[in-house]
DNA sequence: ATAGCTGCAAACGGTTTGCCTCACA
DNA sequence: TGTGAGGCAAACCGTTTGCAGCTAT
């Protein structure tokens, strides 16, 4: 694979981005580089994944986020607040043992997000409408309870 | 709220169906009333969410899928053939006491699927191209790996 | 000369919205 | 008679595709 500049700028805008959706990404190379299309940054995204530099999680709702970490970590996101919490992966260890000796099945923890209710927002009685003020949204605006 | 003919119908289809996308919903409620439309299954399952008759999973990718089950399950995913498994939620409760212990955070087990790779495909050394064969999809067709 | 990468625009699947009409309390 | 439910069409977001031009071999 040629690794032409737009590939290198992709790669480079996940690893500044951390955890970041294709919109997001495309964002930021185009500060670089605004002639740079979204398509090629799914094409290259889907590229950079196949040959392992990069993967993508799906937090439950929209576009999923891709992040090239060596050391992956579990996605906790809270269905009230939108809040997107990192845990290490090796809490699900147990998890996946118990899969893998009945079931076979090999986990992969860092793929898919778990969803629940985040410490704040089981605290506070359903805020009826807006969500939890001064929390970091990892990630994005607050509609639909993932 | 009024059950009207539509929300009894829609939620008639996800009682049968099991697990249904919106799509597979409202093809369902259009065999015994054609005119239904698609935006009328997705209100009402909003709206038989919101009362909590209905929940939605998300599998990873494409659209989520809706069920009324009373005994919940977790979904695994798997990401070489896109088979679904379905297991039993207490595998996760340690997982869930861990999380609530050291995070405060309540884990809500149904909500998204777990990804990975299932026994026969890891058996199978990457068969490339094309899925596993005669193994019962419970949804979608194979392409992206979730 | 050739392969393959890119930009562009169009199409796509899934979902939401506005609007107008209709039925029912 | 007014509220809200449903149908329709259009818009929307996220993503993929076909194509044509370009670039580095």
């Amino acid at each position: 694979m040629r690794m032409t500049p737009q590939r290198q700028m992709v790669l480079d805008a996940v690893r500044t981005l951390g955890h970041a959706t294709p919109e997001a990404i495309c964002a930021e190379v185009q500060q670089q580089s605004p002639a740079v299309n979204i398509s090629t940054v799914y094409r290259t995204l889907d590229l950079l994944e196949q040959i392992g530099l990069v993967r993508h999680t799906h937090l439950g709702h929209g576009a999923p986020t891709y992040s090239c970490d060596p050391h992956e970590h579990v996605h906790l996101v809270c269905h009230s607040c939108q809040q997107v919490i990192e845990v290490e992966p090796e809490l699900l260890e147990p998890l996946a043992a118990t899969l893998a000796a009945t079931r076979g099945f090999t986990l992969d923890p860092a793929h898919l997000a778990l969803s629940g209710q985040c410490a704040n927002c089981a605290s506070q009685p359903a805020p009826a409408d807006q969500p939890v003020p001064g929390q970091g949204h990892t990630t994005r605006n607050p509609e639909e309870p993932v």
